[in-house]
RNA sequence: UGGGGCGUCGCCAAGUGGUAAGGCACUGGAUUUUGAUUCCAGUAUUCCCAGGUUCGAAUCCUGGCGCCCCAA
């Protein structure tokens, strides 16, 4: 064997496909591998059915095909402390936060990071859609060779530190190739369903689910010219871009929220997909991770992301210190705060930050309120 | 209490004698490791009410009820 078979991964597993494929493809490679599965929520009394216990069955079933260990780590307290805390702040501020970000951050690569290190573990694998590549002496995080899954953009806040200790097995791998692999494998979930929702929380009805930690304040909708259409259940329900859930209708074009005025409780809403005041090519964002440890050259013209699976578009980075002030080449659509911007310079992840203020060109009915 | 207009699904809105378009909202599904967006599908035996004319009316007539506008 060479000489990775000495090497300890651990390797988090949930269940799907992709955890599984990556611990097997660790094995064939000659590392020592041990599975561990986090519970990171405790499930809801009233919970329709317990996904987590069934994504456990299935972790175990796994584990034991492939013949490694598998442990079980619960992180729940960590996760409610330092992600859901936050998750709810913001939102109770009228931001959209990004807790799965959030969640990569202190969780998986730093809770879970550390509990690996404890194990014996040099290093951890995860099921992530993006790459490695370590030259001239720092690690770079790539985009997933998969370009329709690509993960990346949940993985800004690593650092040199995080990364030198990690592995994306399935990286370099395409969804199906990687579903092909599972069925060869004769793993029993290799035609799982993608799982979506929110890490450890699952799919729910959002506004059902938030609703028990941030109690609804109802209160008025209006349109941009400020008349009334309609009521809202509250502010933080609502993120900008959102088109449904509000019960207004008429006119013949759907209608969008467009900004949240949080003094006067009101929502503003627009007319059509495409209305101008859902646009602005300028944003600030601060909570800044740069990748690499050290910010790039103020000026850097880079492309970025607003939010997750949308297409980069190029910007410009200056100034850039504790905060970042970015100038998009084309206005982007529902820039929202809470939102993570990730910068990207061809296929490196370089970083980003969380979106704090957004400036835009058309004026709104309340000056400052985004 | 003079004149004019209107009343079609929760909201806009086609249809003016031939047996209820469409859009929005809503619901379901697809896509998606955030929240969104997007995509596909479904949704009025009934046209403010009551009579009448007609083989046949949401569409014509009569009478109500409700609303709007202009005059006062």
């Amino acid at each position: 064997m060479n000489s990775k078979s000495r090497e300890h991964v651990v390797v988090g597993i949930s269940g799907g496909v992709d955890s599984a494929v990556a611990a097997m493809l660790l094995l064939q490679q000659g590392y020592k591998v041990t599975g561990v599965f986090m519970k990171n929520w405790e499930e809801d009394d009233d919970a329709e059915y317990c996904a987590a216990e069934e994504d456990y069955r299935v972790a175990r079933e796994v584990c034991a095909q492939l013949e490694i260990p598998l442990r079980a780590i619960n992180f729940a307290a960590e996760y409610w402390d330092r992600v859901f805390s936050y998750f709810l702040e913001e939102y109770r501020a009228g931001h959209t936060p990004n807790p799965d970000v959030m969640c990569n951050k202190e969780i998986k690569f730093k809770a879970f990071l550390d509990y690996a290190r404890s194990l014996g573990a040099s290093r951890i694998a995860t099921g992530h859609y993006a790459r490695l590549d370590l030259s001239d002496g720092y690690y770079r995080l790539l985009r997933g060779r998969d370009g329709n899954k690509d993960q990346s953009y949940f993985l800004y806040t690593l650092g040199q530190n995080e990364l030198s200790q990690s592995l994306f097995p399935i990286g370099e791998l395409e969804k199906p190739h990687v579903r092909q692999l599972a069925e060869e494998a004769g793993f029993a979930n290799h035609d799982r369903k993608d799982s979506t929702g929110i890490c450890f929380i699952g799919e729910r009805r959002f506004k059902d689910f938030l609703s028990r930690y941030l109690p609804a304040q109802p209160g008025e909708i209006r349109s941009l010219d400020d008349k009334p259409v309609g009521q809202h259940d509250g502010l933080m329900y609502c993120t900008i871009g959102q088109r449904h859930g509000l019960g207004i209708g008429g006119g013949g074009k759907p209608w969008y929220v467009v900004a949240k005025d949080l003094a006067h409780n009101v929502l503003y809403v627009v007319q059509g997909l495409d209305h101008p005041a859902l646009f602005a090519a300028e944003l600030g964002a601060a909570d800044l991770s740069w990748v690499r440890g050290e910010p790039p050259v103020n000026g850097l013209h880079c492309t970025a992301k607003i939010r997750y699976r949308q297409q980069d578009s190029g910007c410009q980075l200056s100034p850039i210190s504790d905060v970042v002030d970015v100038k998009f080449d084309q206005a982007q659509r529902a820039i929202t705060t809470g939102q993570s911007v990730v910068f990207y310079d061809n296929e490196v992840c370089l970083g980003g930050g969380i979106i704090k203020s957004i400036v835009n060109e058309t004026a709104l009915p309340v000056a400052g309120m985004a």
